[in-house]
DNA sequence: GGATAATATAAGTGAATAGCTATATATTTA
DNA sequence: TAAATATATAGCTATTCACTTATATTATCC
């Protein structure tokens, strides 16, 4: 039952960071399966850049690795952050995504990405 | 090991919420006991109305219970809102405040208001 | 090599937020 | 009832933050 504890403002920070909608969202996809920017544009009605700053948000925090295939940037869950724990405990809590993969699979991007 | 889910815009509030230092100490240090804005006062560096400000914000939310007794206010953690089952979890990754009820305890605070 | 596509960075803007001081309200005590 | 104490509310300010558009960077394709 008692897990882990981190030092109080590193739990904020990443309280902080997932107390945003999209950001939340973001990891929650994430939990599914890795994504590319680009999938990301067809689940958020938001700008290129904004979703490009939230992900360099959860990267720089370590929530997310960051991998370049070709033109592509695919962002995936950090299972090796300390903090991995909490977030995954946390996903726990918030409904699975399933619909947004399927708003993602519906359009064509998956076509060009192979996401 | 799956719990209940919440909407996701309910569980980023709460996150959004205990994504602050401050608000998040608060909490931490509730869930040991009751307190009264005055025993907050011996634990930050902060002005009464910013103290004041935080735990109505958490209350707000449902995450805290006000009760008034005499000219005291006290605080608590609401076991009954339907997220405890959350900031329960939350809170075993904060360390425990033990240290800042010390600080309060030290302090002659509880000789007025006996929290 | 030039056009296109995917992503990142820079710079600006408006809204939200956390803090403050001053003041109001309510309760107890002398 | 006046003074003191505990807390809340109002109003202000500075900072943070999420978004935007414009531009830079990098990779692929013809």
């Amino acid at each position: 039952m008692k897990s882990t504890t981190f030092e109080l403002d590193k739990v904020a920070q990443v309280l902080k960071l997932l107390g945003d909608k999209t950001r939340l969202t973001m990891v929650a996809i994430l939990n599914h399966r890795e994504c590319c920017v680009c999938e990301f544009l067809e689940v958020f009605t938001m700008s290129q850049p904004s979703i490009s700053q939230h992900l360099r948000k959860l990267k720089d925090a370590g929530l997310l690795n960051e991998e370049k295939r070709g033109q592509w940037v695919y962002y995936s869950i950090n299972t090796e952050s300390e903090l991995y724990e909490l977030v995954e405990d946390l996903l726990q809590y918030v409904p699975d995504q399933v619909e947004q993969l399927n708003k993602i699979d519906a359009s064509k991007v998956n076509a060009r990405c192979n996401c």
